[in-house]
DNA sequence: GCTCGAGTACTCGGATACATGCTGTCCGAGTTCGCTGGG
DNA sequence: CCCAGCGAACTCGGACAGCATGTATCCGAGTACTCGAGC
């Protein structure tokens, strides 16, 4: 179990675009600040504008900008649109497969889904715990000043 | 991302052979249990075993038995071993690579990384703060006394 | 000088190959048990 | 009746294909800007 490069990316490019403050950057420039494949980042970035989080705007001098304030964005929000809504881990209900099966339908649920699921929200919940806006803090303002400066070009 | 299904069938291998209390039990009485390719489950068996969580009994009415006390394996355990030690999120550096990276290298950890390490380490707690003892009690008397029942086939 | 229009360059967007890792399968090495022959 | 030896069945263990997901790439549709001609 890994967590995509896509996801990296994700947050990367979302921390910058958060900087640019609604100004719309384009995928050749987010690909050059990062030196990522342009045409993947875009993917990256097609996911991020499904899921609301920033939106495209076409044409010249057009890219992608931010649609939220980076207090309102939290890494949970970026990591469920990238990596999907699914449950990490997925109960197949093998207990109920082969022999040792209850004759009648269980009405405890699975213990052990129940153990991974509680896991599991611990790391949904922490996610939501931190903000864009945190991410951005903490990054310094040396890497806003620089990042800005690429920008500009 | 998601857990793979291995370790969903580790999950309940290690229920059912806690409740043998070291009897061993073959690769293909435990496919039984779950209606799992035999071959197949041999292989997580098999990681269980270099993880040191259960050994392996050679020979005729041979199979995997326990080693530890369900009280003292916890699901961190198990899921380290299935699934492996290497983190879920793994930091590529990529504010390093393009423009906007810093000429002197950070002094400051990835704030990104920092932020999924976080994410990452709750997860790790919760599963850690669960005994493989628990989950044979959370399953129910029912499930142990029908699995009991068919290892005596 | 102003306005309208076509052209061009740049942007996103989806459709398309390649690679890696998980899933599933097979066959071989080793060990224990049971049977058989002899003492 | 007891014991030693051999054979067979069963076990794990690692090596081998198939498939799904993630990674990487390409080309086409659409839009805003620019340049030029006409009024």
């Amino acid at each position: 179990m890994r967590t995509s490069t896509r996801t990296e990316a994700a947050l990367h490019c979302c921390v910058v675009l958060g900087w640019a403050e609604g100004r719309p950057v384009s995928t050749a420039t987010l690909a050059g600040l990062f030196e990522l494949p342009a045409a993947y980042l875009n993917k990256t970035l097609q996911l991020l504008a499904r899921g609301r989080l920033i939106e495209s705007v076409p044409g010249v001098g057009g890219g992608f900008r931010i649609t939220r304030r980076p207090t309102e964005v939290t890494l949970m929000d970026i990591v469920a649109v990238v990596e999907g809504r699914d449950p990490l881990f997925r109960c197949n209900e093998i207990r109920q497969h082969g022999r040792a099966a209850s004759p009648t339908p269980p009405s405890h649920p699975c213990a052990i889904a129940a153990g991974m699921r509680r896991a599991e929200l611990a790391y949904r919940k922490e996610l939501a715990a931190q903000t864009l806006a945190e991410l951005m803090a903490a990054a310094g303002p040396g890497a806003r000043r620089r990042t800005l400066a690429a920008l500009a070009l």
